[in-house]
DNA sequence: ACGCGCATGTACCATCTGGTACATGATGCT
DNA sequence: AGCATCATGTACCAGATGGTACATGCGCGT
């Protein structure tokens, strides 16, 4: 693809990174990211064409994440806390929002959340099943861990957003990972 | 207040629980719940009051739930199960969306979400650490079990949301439940 | 019966919306 | 040098938006 529409989707994804993207109008969105609307459509065709690439972005970099994370010999626990710090930190918390709100947009079946739709639980699925196993977990249990696991991340996740009581929020994680623990062992 | 406004706030709850808001002008919410868009601006003053008119009652929907589970002396494992269950029921569910729905505008700072910003953690806190208190937990334990056992219930009702796997998701929080009880005998 | 306040309808407003038409500048390939 | 492709600017469109002005109905207390 080219150069100038990369640049300038990245331009846009740090625009909706910051600000959201569903009170915002296509026109704030080109002005904010030094273009002009008409650019916007040009190279994406529609808000939501735009809109669909920013959560590709957003689901690329969830992607990396990943794999940077599950690389190697690391069990679920070293796994988790990596994970959690890496989310809860100040770079990272504030487009934690984006995520939720592309998640409710997708809770309503917009069709340029589709790619979205299918990666959010699914992507995850499988490698922290298959870490929970290396931890001695069988099957169904393994995958309950999982499915917890991820649900604890994003509930406490939203926590923090929202009340931003860090210390008491880290202190739950805390918890729910002596608990995790615990069971496996 | 007036009963044609009561009337009126109630249809526009249905309309929005059932279609969410963020993508429904004034004008459409007015067609839905069968009156005009000039008589939401009459009774509720601007859009934006009659969000924060909507917000308040799921808010009082919440906390009449919280009173009725917390009622009598019920132990914190019924009181969860319980809470649950109805979460997830077929009405109750779509709802849900909404309360995310909300959850992200007030992360976003809208102003008519102020109340439930207030309330979504706070609300929760003190009757659910009196609740673990009562099933053995110390102070901050007992704080470190509510704020962990409300994002697995956000959490996994995300996920079920999202995926619909009813059976897994069930399976994950009943995990979460015997993690938690071991943790509290 | 009358008046008053709540409720409602009609019509309007400026502004913004996503999207398009068309012209024109740049940039590089042959 | 010339041509084609990409990129961009300007101007426009029809329709929708939140909100307002003004008139008018309806029902109740006196």
């Amino acid at each position: 693809m080219s150069a100038s529409r990369d640049a300038l989707l990245d331009r846009c994804f740090e625009v909706v990174r910051r600000h959201g993207f569903s009170h915002l109008s296509l026109r704030e969105i080109a002005a904010e990211a030094g273009t002009s609307h008409r650019m916007l459509i040009y190279h994406f065709g529609s808000r939501d064409g735009l809109l669909a690439e920013v959560v590709g972005r957003m689901e690329a970099e969830q992607r990396a994440l990943l794999a940077d994370l599950v690389t190697g010999d690391a069990d679920i626990f070293t796994v988790s806390a990596a994970f959690w710090a890496h989310l809860t930190s100040p770079e990272v918390l504030p487009a934690q929002r984006l995520f939720f709100e592309i998640y409710v947009q997708a809770l309503y079946g917009r069709e340029w959340t589709a790619a979205f739709r299918e990666s959010v639980i699914r992507a995850w699925e499988e490698p922290l099943i298959s870490l929970f196993r290396r931890a001695g977990a069988d099957g169904d249990r393994a995958r309950a861990h999982a499915r917890l696991g991820l649900a604890v991340t994003r509930g406490l996740g939203l926590d923090l957003l929202m009340s931003g009581d860090r210390a008491e929020v880290d202190a739950a994680m805390t918890l729910f990972g002596e608990l995790a623990r615990r069971d496996l062992s």
